[in-house]
RNA sequence: GCGCCAGUAGCUCAGCUGGAUAGAGUAUCGGCCUCCGAAGCCGAGGGUCGCAGGUUCGAAUCCUGCCUGGCGCGCCA
């Protein structure tokens, strides 16, 4: 059940029924809980409307609420809120829906389902994958899963850097100092040596640098020897992307590069000097916003800076191929919705790229979701200590070594300690940036994000186990098979379960605004006030009534922790 | 010059489709283990919500201007 979207119809229900019209009940937990559980804000506003005084029109709204079942009472308070407490009773009875759905935990489907490309992590070939990539794919994972739970068709999309200028310079840096052993063992490595090498010489060396430009032109125009060399390189690389990506339990259901493009880039620009939406500017095809008459957006309109979709030598963009890229979306996938999860830095194409695909009348929705940059403390760039680029595999490395030490140190069995360094340490990676709201910039702090305390991955990590092991303790082996009455008595039963009562309505909320912080925010507060409750409310050693209602309680905030952290990508060990 | 993002407790951050006394974590201080996992819980102190105007019954939230920091702006991705 989604609590706020139910309060929120028989809110619009109460108005219409008590004063006859059409106004949105505005519906918000109340901040404090002496007053109430929820808050019906929206008599103040219809007041002015209506030209009545608000407590006169909350009254009446308040009236009609209090004959439901579910509203234990509703008072006027203030200036004419209503606040709205919760029957025990009902809440109890949702929590036991959500407990017999165990494929759901009561949390259920949108109405519409769309089909949704979500376009993220998008690494460069021949190149390590580096902390930049972190927020893209961590952020991008955790939103295609989430999208997928509400109900979505989604595919998830590697869009790599697969194809471009590097590629030329690659070819003649093979030949002039490729390894073919090295490049089987530590493909990487050496495709990242050799780059380094060719551009140093291209630099010097114009001869050189001219062959790398015939070399992309041969391979462009599909010469066997260059295609099966690029080919190769690929390849390489994407064996040494898929150990990273194993690492961190992330898969995609496409890896269409921007090669998978190639073809379709003439097309495109053809498209758009037919339309009249392009337009030659100095050798290059360019579409200049302040030119034309549908745009629509008016940051775009008096912009003077064109969007680029060919260059003078004739050679294509990404901005060519991004278009061609939701062609195929919505011709091959059948998308109602594309998501990008790039960098903020790159607001300024998207914004393009979608006004060129909206004036080019494609169908359907595009939208950025954009992310701040990862700093090291005090907001400076994040580097190695000798300077040197943080690399994603280092970054693992280092997070499982710092987990694995501070478990040594807290007194763990070496066994335990060898199974968890891994879901713990990448754990904490995981919920330390996804536990930030996006948008803002995101200060990298070891400390902060491998501790047991406060707002971390281990934290909750640790309070799921604990759960477990009261379970354990009842004979129960797993939460789903726990199935029984929830009563509600002391206080912070009812907290628990207030939150618990919440978990459909942020688990839309989050899919609806690509917002994973809203599930961490929830997941935390369900483990703190797991934690009070346990303190304050025995469970093993209560008498049989309260003893079944507080295990399924625990089991529902396993089950709702699990779950939680499950969409977030991060595991939930049983013990530790 | 144009544009985007940010500025909230010592530090790191929530809160931003307007609602009651602005919240967490951390750090500091004080309590709580003969009792289901103290990796925890309970409590205290700590705020000109960058500044100034405006709209409103009501502004951290909306509007305008300014300040500070980060970033993007013709042939890279």
């Amino acid at each position: 059940m989604r609590i706020e979207s139910w309060l929120d119809g028989i809110g619009r229900a109460a108005i219409t029924e008590a004063l006859g019209a059409e106004a949105p009940p505005v519906v918000r937990p109340t901040q404090d809980p002496r007053h109430g559980d929820y808050q019906l804000n929206g008599a103040l506003p219809l007041a002015k409307r209506e030209k009545k005084p608000p407590r006169e029109l909350a009254g009446a709204i308040a009236a009609t609420l209090e004959s439901q079942d579910a509203i234990a009472s509703a008072t006027v308070a203030g200036p004419g809120f209503v606040n709205v407490r919760l029957d025990d009773g009902w809440v109890a009875d949702r929590l036991g829906d959500a407990l017999r759905d165990r494929a759901r935990d009561g949390v259920p489907k949108v109405a519409a389902s769309e089909t949704i490309v979500v376009d993220f992590s998008s690494p460069n070939i021949a190149k390590q994958m580096h902390v930049g990539h972190v927020r893209s794919t961590i952020i991008g994972a955790a939103i295609v899963a989430t999208l997928r739970f509400v109900g979505h068709e989604v595919i998830g999309d590697n869009h790599i850097g697969d194809w471009g200028t590097q590629y030329g310079l690659l070819i003649v840096g093979m030949r002039a100092f490729g390894n073919d052993a090295a490049l089987g063992a530590k493909p990487i490595e050496e495709l990242e040596r050799v780059y380094r090498l060719a551009s140093a010489r291209a630099k010097e060396d114009d001869t050189f640098a001219a062959e790398a430009r015939a070399e992309l032109a041969k391979l462009q125009a599909g010469d066997a020897d260059n295609r099966a060399m690029w080919e190769k390189m690929v390849a390489a690389t994407r064996k040494s992307l898929d150990v990273v990506y194993d690492r961190l339990g992330i898969s995609f259901d496409a890896w269409l590069g921007e090669s998978a493009y190639e073809d379709a880039l003439p097309g495109v620009v053809a498209q758009l000097l037919d339309a009249d939406i392009a337009r030659e500017d100095d050798g290059a095809i360019c579409v200049f916003f302040n030119e034309l008459e549908d745009v629509t957006d008016p940051k775009l309109k008096k912009q003077e800076v064109p969007f680029i979709v060919r260059k003078r030598d004739g050679a294509f963009l990404y901005s060519t191929s991004d278009i061609a890229t939701v062609q195929h979306r919505v011709a091959h996938f059948g998308a109602d919705r594309s998501v990008y999860v790039v960098d903020a830095r790159q607001g300024q194409h998207f914004r393009q790229l979608f006004e060129v695909c909206r004036l080019l009348g494609m169908n359907i929705a595009l939208e950025h979701v954009g992310f701040g940059v990862i700093t090291g403390k005090g907001g400076k760039p994040i580097k190695t200590r000798d300077g040197g680029t943080v690399t994603l595999a280092g970054l693992l490395d280092e997070a499982e070594e710092r987990a694995e030490a501070l478990m040594v140190d807290m007194g763990l069995v070496p066994e335990l300690v060898a199974a968890l360094k891994g879901p713990v340490g990448i754990g904490a990676v995981k919920y330390a940036d996804l536990s930030q709201n996006r948008t803002s910039n995101y200060q990298f702090d070891w400390d902060k994000m491998i501790s047991f305390q406060g707002n971390s991955g281990p934290y909750l990590q640790y309070a799921y186990a604990r759960c477990r092991s009261l379970l354990r303790k009842a004979g129960h082996g797993d939460p789903s098979e726990v199935d029984g009455a929830i009563r509600l008595e002391a206080p912070a039963e009812r907290t628990l379960a207030l939150r618990l009562l919440r978990w459909g309505e942020v688990v839309h909320t989050a899919a609806a605004q690509h917002h994973p912080h809203l599930i961490c925010d929830h997941v935390y507060g369900l483990a703190r006030d797991l934690s009070s409750f346990y303190e304050s409310c025995p469970v093993l050693k209560s008498e049989a009534a309260a003893r079944e209602s507080r295990l399924a309680l625990v089991a529902l905030t396993a089950r709702q922790i699990a779950a939680g952290l499950g969409l977030l990508g991060i595991a939930a060990p049983e013990r530790m």
